[in-house]
This record gives structure tokens, sequence and C-alpha cells, in this order.
DNA sequence: TGACGTAGTCAAGTAGCTTGACCATATAGT
DNA sequence: ACTATATGGTCAAGCTACTTGACTACGTCA
């Protein structure tokens, strides 16, 4: 329960953040789509994967995070059929807001914690974790 | 990161033990509502606002429940307008298993974790919670 | 070169929510 | 006691983020 409730005031406080922030048409599912693009970039199909669901509903997101100036198709280096998706600067404006509010939710946490207890919470998580899958819960 | 991608495994760990148990035409979303509804039960204007949704979507989804055998609808002791809702013994085999399903996702944790661990994880999530705030992410 | 696999899109359908309107009952003001 | 307003609940319609199915373009391997 505990679990759950802190999981959820953590995602609370990145959207609420993020929209003070000025990204007022961006929902929380929206940032896992920003973890995965962010860097190189990802296909719609890598995408679709990272988040566990269809690539029809992945190049919807796409063409939606487009409209909205937040990422840009680029044909793909390597394979003419697929394209990269890549944040635009506006997206990344978004995941630096993103980043801090995070921050901003943790910091009584990390500040009352010693290093220990910091990291006993890190590998008790890390034990539960499923390292990457990082998606809306349903 | 690492504790949505707990909060993710302990809810995919739940559902995944609750189907297995044979309750197969359930929604994770449908446990939170059986947290509220175990015990004394609830209205449906209650159990809206536990999972902060419309009350109109709360009754659609008693309907659902009551419809599989999961809940009933009792007249209010108190106010002839409310119904309550209450957990069918079906309801509450179902809950057991999810308790069930919880505490062995949570067992590896639990045995590997010193006591004093243990409360440093507990008061550090209890630092981000908001209390009996148990609901969907998004 | 041909058979098959993969990236992506188009179109249509669905589930779970929303908003808006409404009735029945409860509560407060005078 | 009587009216006005607030609250519990439902009905109906609409929206949105997904799904399934069909299809085209390109890649890969025999």
């Amino acid at each position: 329960m505990l679990l759950l409730s802190a999981a959820r005031a953590l995602v609370d406080g990145i959207d609420s953040g993020v929209r003070a922030s000025g990204f007022t048409d961006l929902r929380p599912a929206h940032g896992f789509a920003f973890v995965r693009l962010s860097g190189t970039g990802a296909t719609v199909t890598e995408l679709a994967e990272h988040l566990e669901i269809t690539k029809q509903a992945a190049s919807q997101m796409a063409d939606e995070l487009i409209r909205k100036g937040y990422v840009m198709r680029r044909p793909h280096p390597t394979d003419a059929r697929a394209r990269l998706l890549l944040l635009t600067e506006k997206g990344q404006a978004c995941t630096r807001a993103a980043d801090e509010a995070a921050a901003r939710v943790l910091r009584p946490l990390a500040t009352s914690l010693s290093p220990a207890e910091a990291g006993a919470l890190r590998s008790a998580l890390l034990h539960l974790a499923t390292p990457g899958r990082i998606r809306p819960i349903w």
C-alpha cells in the first residue's frame, strides 16, 4: 500500500510540476514516452515495446506529440522503412522540467535519509523492480 | 524510476496472481475498489471519491462488479437515497487471493531486509505517501 | 529472384471514462 | 410546516486512448 501510494504521489508531483512549468497539454504517460525518446531517440516500434502498447497506439501518440511540438520525425539512418522519433528542444525542456519536479518531490526524502538508509531503500526497490520497464501502470 | 518500476512490478504481480486464482474478469483498478468496499462497505459516492473518478463512473463499475458477482447492493441503513455496496463472498475470496499474491511478490524483499532496514523503508515511503489514497495511477 | 519477416500507417471498433440532465431524498432557513 | 437548496444516484450521450484487422513499403535470407 505504501509503495503504491508513494509511486502515485511521485507521479502526481511530477505531473503537477510539469503543468506548472507551462506544459499543460501532456499526460503522465507522455513522460514515459519521453524517457525512451531522450538520448538517441527511438522508432515507433521501439516506443510501443517500451510502453507495452500496440505500435498503432504508439504511432498515434507520436503524431500527437509531433503536432504539439515535443517530438520530430527523421528518416532512419540505416533502415528506409523506419523513421526515428526525436525530442525537439521543447521536448527536452519539458524533460528537464520533469526531472526538476521529481527532484523536488523526492528532496524531503533524500535529505532525511542517511546514506546507509538510502542504499537500503535502493536495493530494496531493486529487488522488486524490473529494470528498464518504466511505463504507465494501467 | 526504481520506485515506479517497483510499484509496477507489485501491481503486475498481484494482477497475475489474482488471474491465476481464477478471477480472470478483473482489472487492477477493481482491486482498488475492493480495498474501499471491504469492511463496512461504501456508497457509490464514497467509492467515487476513493478512486477519484466521477460517481457516474463509479456507478458503472459497481454495476459491472455486481453483474460479475463480486459486489452486492443493499439499502443504506440511515439514508434512503443511498445504497450500500458490499463485497459478496466471491469478492472477499478475490480480496484474499490478492493479499496472498501481494505477499508472494513482497516475500523476497521481506526476508532479505533486516528489521531496521524494513523500518527505514517504511518511513521513507511514508514521507512520500498520502495515507489512504490508494487508487490507479492514471 | 522470390518468399517471408518487419516498420509503419489507415480504418474501424471498443472500454472506461467524462459532461449534462434529471429524479428522489435529506437538510437548513424562515 | 414549507419552501429552497444540497446531496445520492442514475440515464443518456460523447470523448479519448486504446484495440484488432488490413494493407503498403522496405529489408533479409534461401
